[in-house]
DNA sequence: TTGAAAGCGCTAACAA
DNA sequence: TTGTTAGCGCTTTCAA
């Protein structure tokens, strides 16, 4: 049961260790007797040998771990996204650690801490918030940071996520050509860049239609959820103020705005229309179907691990490259023309 | 920004490296002048010393991490177990390293010995197959192994599951309440102790409420998937024989199932009824919502997590312990009385 | 092309 | 109660 070390393989075959570890790394194989490799190499799998990472890792200064810090697994935005970063870390030969925060800002800043502390190389990070001058000089100075999903404020960090403007805009337009005019929206919590970027393209959506924008018509969700998604219409409908359709700031909340119309025996989408954001899996069977903008989950998460690769290889100094990918409406059941 | 060491911190406290890592180690403190610990406590505060737990993992042979292997984590069944997991394992000072194995059983093999080579002190597996000797082998002699969701055959290493004869007894049952008398079952993989258990309850139940049982009323699908729910009901719906409702074997298969039922203009419930299996996210929601059996797959995770920290700290030789969790039938839409 | 020796940062055995 | 010493398994100078 004792691990196979690289003194063992080294004296099967016959070889000093530290020609033994050279024969086994592809970069530094080229010096070594083309008969010694060969030898060595035989020798490893024989005796099944598994490099030891650990103490690799201490000698390089380098783990090929990456950290995942999410949110909340268990929320299926985020699974197609860790994925896509599996597959395109795994396939570098590196390995995924993954932390879910629980939405607390202040496990984010433990996990980060204590998993440079397992000397990972990288974070991925999710769980950014609007103003967290923390991780920006965590990521300015400690380790190579890239933020997927969800930006901070200041914007000095790598970043990749969907275009949330476009697809604010793409919604608002998909209204108004059904003949909505009366448009209020669910605001995601403005403590996230995700909130503000869609509060602020609707806005800019309403204004371009010369739809009324009234504080009325914008109300605050202070979590990405479905009791908010309720709390939000409730208040919305109790405010007196009417309208004909409802953008969400993500599916949820959408669900939970539809929770309450239904609640109240106001028929969606005959009476009101309701938008949701991100397209979650089954969002095309809920009833009714729910037409909301696709984010590229996938795409975000192996781009946002290539970004993160590239820095830290070339240990690049902090280009905050901001990539959106696109995003694409798509129409389904919860909206209709106005009545 | 280079790393604060023990050494920095010792000195900083004015004492020797090993007094500064006993003072540090709660294990090892009472050992140690109350003193000197607040002296070397502040000291490490002050320097914001991180310990490295690659020299520290190398030096203990422990590395506190845990490596999950899971077949897909965007398939929603699994999220709320890897998070489950996660919880246990990080409020113990463990380190969740999260591996997606795309069901490919070479890749498990091969994970597994990776993650090995990283030091993990054990691993909490999802991926299991029928006859999976391999990981049989690895549970029993090469590191601490918990199997969840799915277990080999050979019944040799700790699982942890949902009780699979009870759910598909339960749905039996329902339906034969219902009046239903000629049920067909949409089999789960026989390589997955799933697909198996769930098959051979349903034989079981049908037996007890008299129900024919013939090959003809079990199709066996290749994997846990809706394209395999609409093929394998295709087939059972061409092979002529009549029959009022379909036990899947998962939720994926059901939905399948439903629609195929749709697309031939067979109503769901009002002709055929289907039940699925795990109630994943939204089957409350879908049209028509889905009678399903719950898992309790946070519970699941979380006591899979703690099995195997007891395996890890007892190095207990293989207790086989097989323990599963309650279900409960969760009774919706796609039910309904037999015409 | 290979070997010798040192050291990554930590902890455990032993000594004082 | 604290310090000294050694070594976990690997890679990397440097020397041969």
């Amino acid at each position: 049961m004792n691990r196979v070390r690289l003194a063992d393989v080294a004296q099967a075959a016959g070889v000093h260790a530290a020609t033994a570890s050279r024969a086994l790394n592809p970069a530094k194989r080229d010096g070594v007797n083309r008969k010694t490799v060969r030898r060595v190499e035989l020798a490893a799998q024989r005796l099944g040998y598994v490099p030891n990472a650990l103490a690799r890792g201490l000698r390089t200064q380098r783990s090929y771990m990456v950290g995942a810090v999410i949110p909340d697994i268990s929320n299926t935005l985020f699974p197609p996204l860790v994925r896509g970063a599996e597959r395109v870390l795994s396939a570098a030969g590196y390995t995924l650690v993954l932390t879910d925060t629980n939405n607390d800002i202040a496990a984010e800043r433990e996990q980060l801490a204590l998993l440079q502390g397992r000397g990972v190389d990288g974070f991925i990070v999710a769980t950014a918030t609007w103003d967290d001058a923390d991780l920006e000089q965590f990521g300015l100075h400690s380790a190579p940071v890239v933020l997927v999903n969800r930006n901070t404020g200041g914007g000095l960090l790598p970043y990749v996520g969907g275009d949330d403007r476009r697809g604010i805009h793409a919604c608002v337009d998909h209204l108004v050509a059904l003949g909505h005019r009366r448009i209020v929206h669910l605001a995601g919590p403005s403590s996230t860049s995700t909130g503000r970027e869609r509060t602020s393209a609707f806005q800019a959506a309403a204004r371009s239609h010369r739809l009324s924008v009234s504080k009325r018509r914008i109300a605050e969700c202070t979590a990405f959820t479905q009791e908010e998604g309720i709390r939000t219409t409730r208040e919305l409908l109790d405010s007196g103020d009417s309208f004909t359709a409802i953008v969400a700031a993500n599916d949820l909340i959408a669900l939970g705005a539809i929770d309450e119309l239904r609640a109240r025996g106001i028929r969606c989408p005959e009476t009101v229309s309701v938008t949701g954001f991100n397209d979650l899996p089954f969002m095309d069977r809920v009833s009714p179907s729910l037409t909301t903008v696709r984010l590229p989950l996938r795409e975000m998460g192996e781009l946002a691990a290539k970004t993160l690769l590239q820095r830290i290889d070339l240990t690049d100094i902090a280009s905050a490259a901001r990539v959106l990918l696109p995003v694409q409406l798509i129409e389904r059941g919860t909206t209709a023309p106005a009545c």
